[in-house]
DNA sequence: TGTCCACTGGAAGGGAGGGCTT
DNA sequence: AAGCCCTCCCTTCCAGTGGACA
């Protein structure tokens, strides 16, 4: 056998971790330490379903990484341990992140209710009313209760209202046989303020509150998966306490902290390290940060990008502050040097708008007196990520297209 | 004190693109 | 094939506004 230049690596690989899944932040583990009061106070408030009868809906509010989505998760698990053969109560679960539109979460619902593969609703084409009355029908034929879970509830209301939560809270009143109840699940602690008020006493019948976790409560939930996950003795002593510390400071998010984990341990992999140390956290805390920008980024529309690229471009040229009409003047510029259509000021505004959202760019709304009133925009991020935007492929006629320029001048 | 700038922020609507229905 | 429907991206329209300046 010839020697193949994977072996070195391999050699090295899985030397630390003993099980990666764990790691996941997806990994729902059996226990959920810290988080008991949270999950009897729901128990307690779904048990009726168990009896057929329709619990209160429930509205959980908690910040990222409080465990709220492998809280749910695992209740239901429990649930349909409790009720295997489904003949009280369904568990039904929707990320709103993923599908935000009412068309598809309604799709989404129908989907885990209607098994008949013939009567399924197709992912689009429908009118929502016809989609509405099947799922209201399939519904009421089970004859039980549908717990259905609304995960990131808040990002459908951004775009579309409320409406979609008056059709799901309205269904009981319909409903003969079976009825609904809905948790949604939210980060956003003034979620209730945007609701309309017919929703809003509906939907948040029953409020859940889940807390950060501070730094020792971190530490637990990861000594209790670093236990499983790694290979005895590989961790340093104040890697959990500093990879907890840190977390907390930020937000007591434990996602975040099992990241920290998790990427430390494969940076000290892949330096062919025996021990995980304090020093490879560090490693990890700027590779997260920076490797989370670089994918938004990635990701972004061209048109948000050459809007990305007018801001750092007016940035480099300019030495006072930049608002709105400058950047719209170099996008101009940008869209005809790479032959693009051009968007109106309104859309590029509201681009800009969006950076600013996805923390990219600072734009504040200021005043100049006299010369109005505008946004001013700062960029938010670093030379080197810069650097990514600016040698995006999208940009490489930029480069070309001076000499051109140059020639037709000179003729 | 009022004016006026350069937008903001919200609403409404068009039209392309997906796909179902008849 | 014609007619619907929903979503997404975008344009058009417009009232509203904070503060420098006259």
């Amino acid at each position: 056998m010839g020697e193949s230049i994977f072996d070195r690596s391999i050699n090295r690989r899985n030397t630390l971790i003993k099980n990666r899944n764990i790691l996941q932040t997806t990994y729902i583990p059996d226990q959920l330490p810290h988080r008991e009061k949270e999950i009897n106070n729901i128990v307690e408030i779904i048990t009726p379903s168990l009896n057929k009868d329709k619990p209160s809906n429930i509205l959980v509010i908690g910040k990222t990484g409080t465990g709220k989505t492998a809280v749910l998760n695992y209740i239901g698990k429990e649930l349909l341990k409790a009720d295997p053969e489904k003949k009280n109560c369904s568990f039904i679960y929707v990320n709103c992140e993923i599908v935000d539109n009412p068309y598809g979460i309604l799709y989404n619902i129908s989907n885990q209710i209607i098994t008949d593969h013939n009567s399924k609703i197709p992912f689009t084409g429908w009118s929502l009313d016809r989609v509405y009355e099947t799922i209201l029908f399939y519904i009421d034929k089970e004859n039980k209760v549908f717990i259905i879970v609304l995960d990131e509830i808040d990002r459908i209301l951004q775009k579309n209202g409320d409406d979609i939560f008056y059709f799901l809270t309205t269904m009981n009143e319909i409903l003969k046989e079976s009825k609904i109840s809905i948790i949604g699940v939210t980060n956003n602690t003034k979620f209730t303020e945007l609701l309309t008020p017919r929703i809003k006493s509906r939907l948040g019948e029953e409020k859940v509150v889940f807390p950060p976790y501070n730094p020792e409560q971190l530490q637990d939930i990861l000594r209790k998966r670093a236990e499983f996950a790694f290979e005895p003795g590989v961790l340093a002593d104040d890697v959990i306490p500093y990879c907890a510390a840190i977390s907390a400071q930020i937000s007591g998010d434990a996602r975040r902290a099992l990241d920290f984990l998790k990427v430390s341990a494969e940076i000290a992999e892949r330096n062919g390290d025996s021990i995980i140390t304090e020093a490879h956290v560090n490693s990890a805390r700027s590779k997260i940060e920076l490797d989370a920008v670089v994918e938004v980024i990635k990701t972004l529309p061209a048109q948000s990008k050459i809007v990305l690229m007018s801001i750092i471009k007016n940035h480099e040229s300019k030495s006072t502050v930049v608002i709105t009409g400058d950047v719209y003047s170099v996008y101009k510029e940008i869209c005809s040097a790479l032959n693009c259509v051009v968007l109106k000021e309104k859309r590029v505004a509201d681009l800009i708008s969006e950076l600013d959202m996805l923390g990219i760019v600072h734009a504040r709304v200021k005043s100049f007196g006299r010369n109005g009133r505008t946004r001013e925009i700062e960029l938010n991020i670093n030379k080197d990520i810069i650097d990514f935007v600016v040698k995006d492929e999208l940009f490489e006629p930029l480069l070309k297209h001076k000499p051109i320029k140059q020639t037709t001048l000179s003729m």
